[in-house]
DNA sequence: ACGACGCTACCTCTTTCGGGGTAGCAGGGC
DNA sequence: GCCCTGCTACCCCGAAAGAGGTAGCGTCGT
């Protein structure tokens, strides 16, 4: 390897895992970490500074978590490549992270061959995902809650409240004005609408969909 | 030091993680690492295997957590120091480990060389806890409000935040590891408990009072 | 005028819930 | 020793929920 090693940089707010990347991948001899940081703040100064080839950015940090810091990085108009590497699979932050346009999605319960791999893979241009989150992907493309949860009709937007807040059909029927069984139906049309299978997963929804 | 150093099992899920701790430990002369395992089953054939002097264990792992991992060591006799390294400060795993008879609980966002210090100090007897987690630690022993409020039991704790998650009985029963009819008993108990009449409340209820 | 859509109502059917009860078995406190 | 609590499991039974279907009746847009 007569070339310059690829720079990367590391972003974790735990010490000892940068130090365990971090020595992993100085057994390399084309990759070479030029900088650590430990929360999104710095990632964005140190990004700055030494314009990394890649950057390996934990997502689960305080203050300025990695899907936040990606955002930004992007607007900063940093061209290298960047790879989300969390614990955690929520397909909220794997599919918000592509969108963002990582350069890949890594779990960190990989093996350390693995990593140095996939790390390759990312500089030479192509999108790397762990396997692991193939369902995670696949249920995202998916119709699904947020895709429809806005087709709600009023007749159902009140319906679902009224089961956010712990209303049987029969109870929300005689509030509403109307029969039990019309009341089941409209439940019935926005368990279709969510994508979910049960009223509570409805209520559940609506509490944590802000109303 | 012509003492043979203190020997120590590594348990943690992730390869990265083990490494940077591994590669720590290692610098230091009176340290030493005898064993890995990456999850709790094998944390405790390496337990027996090599009786380690004190065994770093890291809570949040798939199949065996690292409580269960503490209260299985415990039952087998074994002797050793047994530290709690985790990123979690949930309430909950910080006084249950300590219940156990942890000698320790320490988050990883912590520096390496306080890492070194603390198991020197675990090591010596000591209990170590994170300066992070005395607030936890302070909220845990006061009567508060949610504690009494709701008497709930720790099963039932932990089958109404199912009950908030959508799940059935059927499900929660599975993933409990116990039957569908005993769900329903815990169920019931939380809707006494709690005053209302069915599981959507309860959800509600959950969902409203922080967790 | 016609079709699409939304709201209403009813039907059947299976599954799940919720409210009773009894009971064995572990652990901790007296 | 004993009792009390918590966890487990089972029983019955009525009510509610969920998944199908059909259908009348509006409104709106083409």
């Amino acid at each position: 390897m007569s070339q310059a090693p690829h720079t990367l940089l590391l972003v974790d707010d735990h010490p000892m895992m940068r130090r365990g990347i971090r020595q992993l991948i100085e057994l390399e001899d084309d990759l070479q970490v030029v900088a650590e940081a430990s929360n999104g703040y710095d990632a964005l100064l140190m990004a700055e500074q030494f314009k990394p080839d890649l950057i390996l950015l934990d997502n689960n940090m305080p203050q300025l978590n990695g899907i936040e810091t990606l955002k930004r990085l992007r607007e900063a108009q940093y061209s290298g490549k960047v790879l989300m590497f969390t614990v955690s699979d929520a397909q909220e932050d794997v599919t918000d992270a592509l969108r963002l346009q990582a350069d890949g999605f890594l779990l960190k319960d990989m093996e350390p061959e693995q990593l140095i791999e996939q790390l390759r893979q990312a500089l030479d241009g192509q999108l790397v995902i762990s396997p692991a989150l193939t369902l995670t992907l696949a249920t995202a493309l998916r119709p699904t809650p947020e895709n429809n949860a806005c087709n709600l009709t009023h007749r159902e937007q009140q319906v679902l409240k009224m089961i956010a807040s712990g209303m049987s059909n029969k109870k929300l029927g005689n509030k509403l004005g109307i029969s039990e069984g019309t009341a089941k139906v409209h439940v019935k049309n926005i368990l279709n609408k969510l994508g979910v299978s049960s009223r509570l997963e409805a209520a559940v929804w609506a509490l944590e969909h802000d109303k």
